[in-house]
RNA sequence: GCCGCAGUGGCUCAAUCGGCAGAGCAACUGAUUUGUAAUCAGUAGGUUGUCGGUUCGAUUCCGGCCUGCGGCACCA
């Protein structure tokens, strides 16, 4: 037999049998690989190989390794859950990016993180007796008859066409395509991490199953440091930093509306601010539409029908009018109001929209779900030929935006659903010109088939923070019903109404979330120019040295410097400390030294280095820092 | 909205089995005169989220509601 070994696996004689080298390998290496890619793919290294195949072993270090490492640690929880609950019955338990997780009825029983300990310990128990995943192919009347006592399970096998697996550790078998590691004595540093509701099939029409997560890696150094991470986590998590930083809160009376506090309306301000600067330039008008409209108008777009529940409503004099949860029919209304020639297009929009949308209360979370936001909005009136240069614009200027803020993204293309309304021509070609301006972008992209609103396909920015998580941000989409629905138009060069093409954009998206993301990327420590503090100025003797702080103090507002002093009667460390824990940039020491050559000592935040130099030089330092937006 | 968990001075947390609600930080007052991550002492601060129930007695046990947290569903 012919096998062919690649990477990782360990040379051997032609003629050789595939499962015996691979028998051999796990004596010599035995926690190594937990898995093999036979031409290409996924695995147990139990199977049997034929002539000809391409082998590759996977090793626990490797993206692969993780996920099928994961994979059998959802089983291996299930099989200790089956031990200590009798009565549970299981969902699905896949691999996920983290880690994995296991969906179960428990019954009447009731789990939470304090029943971790008990799972875990019967987890490691099993893991110790280190046996084996065995692999079964059955029919599907079998497969029916083996998981008959389970109704999920029973509901997944009529929905399997073709070969149904199972895998069994012990005494535990489920139902599973795999593959798995060879033995539970493979899955050694595993922590239980929290519990949840979720849906059956994700259908909240369905009955609510627990699921519990968990994560596995292949060295307790690994879990740890991924331990790390969550706590990383915690501390950057924005609803602490917002509430130390005082940058807003949320009161019990407004569940989901935010307040900002003066320092979180500082980095709120100079955003817009950034924004107005770079739209003016990139020719953005700005408008400001009503908060309030009647319910007339939100039937002509639509919303009235299918939003309804998500928007607020208010009677003024007997009528109706809802609260805007988006600013477009309020944009089209301006649009509508003057008359267009193609010559003007494009006509290109802003708004800092305040919006409000009734979203769910489970769904609320810090500033990155509100019920209350502003949008960045813009629409976008063009002709059909305009449309390609117009969206490769807003690219340009999404990609300036993000790349201030040192934010990787991806892009998402989603394309147009079953229920859609227009021309399929037209839908077509703007597909095409979406995907060309993503390939134009240089930047990573997929495409979401059927995921297009009814009225439009659309381009998503996920955004990736220093955590590696995603956030959705930014958009672009194309609409063929707004502009339909209320008779938007322009005049051609025959004379003759054209409706235009209507684009929505936002680059933050909401201004809200973007703070949420920003203040967590930075872990708080905002660049100079986004501070709300930027400098704070320390006198060593508060009595003796107030005078010249004061000076300064004056010199650095006269200049649109944000600087505060701290001239309470505390030694230099605690109030130097106070500083730091603010994440102010810049913390200035004046003294006796200081004083006599009249110049300034700073010191950056992080770092030690205690630099003097010419109150004139510190400033143009500064200047210069907000200028470029550096982070000092 | 759904499942689970939680709510104690401004903040972070403690209080055994149901038995007088406590500490650190912050605040305030005073002392201290300080050169780069916490000077010392004192004072004040509470209807334990809220409403109801059980009990001689509830922060503690039970129920309703409110809010938050972890997810799910939904979504910027």
């Amino acid at each position: 037999m012919q096998v062919k070994y690649k990477g990782n696996m360990v040379e051997l004689a032609d003629g050789d049998n595939g499962f015996k080298a691979i028998k051999q390998l796990e004596v010599e290496n035995k926690n190594k690989a937990v898995a093999m890619k036979v031409n290409g793919s996924l695995e147990d290294l139990s199977r049997e190989l034929k002539d000809g195949d391409e082998v590759e072993f996977v090793l626990p270090s490797s993206p692969e390794g993780f996920e099928v490492m994961n994979h059998s640690c959802a089983h291996l929880l299930a099989q200790a859950v089956s031990h200590l609950y009798p009565e549970a019955k299981f969902g699905y338990g896949p691999a996920v990016e983290e880690g994995f997780y296991y969906d179960i009825d428990f019954g009447e029983a009731k789990i939470s993180d304090a029943d971790f300990e008990a799972i875990e310990k019967e987890m490691k128990k099993l893991a110790k007796e280190d046996l084996p995943f065995k692999r079964n192919e059955v029919s599907k009347d079998e497969a029916l008859k083996i998981f008959a006592a389970n109704p999920y399970k029973e509901e997944h096998i009529g929905e399997l066409e073709g070969d149904i697996t199972t895998y069994q550790q012990g005494d535990f078998i489920d139902l599973c395509r795999g593959p798995h590691v060879p033995s539970t004595g493979h899955l050694k540093h595993f922590k239980l991490l929290s519990v949840a509701g979720a849906y059956w099939k994700g259908d909240s029409k369905n009955k609510q199953l627990t699921r519990i997560y968990g994560t596995c890696f292949d060295s307790e150094e690994k879990l740890n440091e991924y331990l790390e991470i969550l706590k990383k986590r915690k501390e950057n998590d924005h609803r602490r930093l917002g509430k130390e930083l005082g940058l807003f809160f949320i009161s019990d009376y407004g569940p989901g509306f935010p307040f900002f506090l003066p320092k979180g309306e500082i980095l709120k301000n100079e955003l817009i601010s950034y924004w107005r600067q770079i739209h003016t330039r990139d020719g953005y008008l700005e408008i400001e539409t009503p908060t309030i409209l009647s319910r007339e108008l939100w039937e002509i777009s639509g919303h009235w029908g299918h939003y309804k529940d998500n928007m607020y409503t208010t009677k003024i004099d007997d009528r109706d009018f809802a609260i805007k949860p988006m600013n477009c029919p309020g944009a089209i209304l301006t649009y509508n109001y003057s008359l267009h020639s193609y010559k003007d297009l494009p006509v290109r929009i802003g708004e800092l929209g305040h919006v409000h949308r009734h979203e769910a209360s489970g769904a609320l979370n810090g500033l990155f779900r509100v019920r209350a936001f502003t949008q960045d909005d813009a629409h976008i009136f063009c002709r059909r030929d305009q449309l390609e240069d117009e969206i490769k614009g807003i690219m340009r200027l999404f990609d300036e935006v993000y790349n201030v803020f040192g934010l990787s993204y991806r892009i998402v293309l989603s394309t147009r659903p079953e229920d859609y309304i227009g021309e399929k021509e037209f839908w077509d070609e703007s597909e095409a010109i979406l995907a060309r301006a993503c390939e134009h972008s240089g930047h990573e992209y997929s495409i979401n088939p059927g995921d297009g609103a009814f009225y439009g396909p659309k381009l998503d920015f996920k955004l990736k923070d220093s955590m590696g998580r995603t956030w959705q941000c930014g958009t672009i989409q194309l609409d063929m019903n707004l502009p339909h629905r209320f008779h938007c138009y322009y005049i051609d060069s025959n004379g003759e109404k054209v409706e235009p093409v209507m684009l929505h954009r936002v680059v933050f998206g909401s201004i809200e979330r973007f703070i949420g993301i920003l203040t967590e990327n930075y872990g708080g420590a905002f660049p100079t120019w986004l501070a709300p503090v930027q400098v704070k100025l320390l006198p060593v003797l508060p009595e003796k040295h107030l005078e010249y702080t004061n000076k300064v103090l004056a010199d650095l507002k006269a200049k649109g410097i944000r600087a505060e002093i701290d001239s309470s009667n505390e030694k230099l460390g605690y109030r130097m400390r106070n500083a730091i824990a603010m994440k102010i940039p810049y913390t200035l020491v004046l003294g006796d030294k200081e004083m006599e050559e009249g110049k300034v000592t700073y010191r950056i935040l992080g770092q030690k280095d205690q630099i003097s130099l010419s109150e004139g030089e510190f400033i143009s330092l500064i200047e210069n820092a907000i200028a470029t937006k550096a982070r000092f």
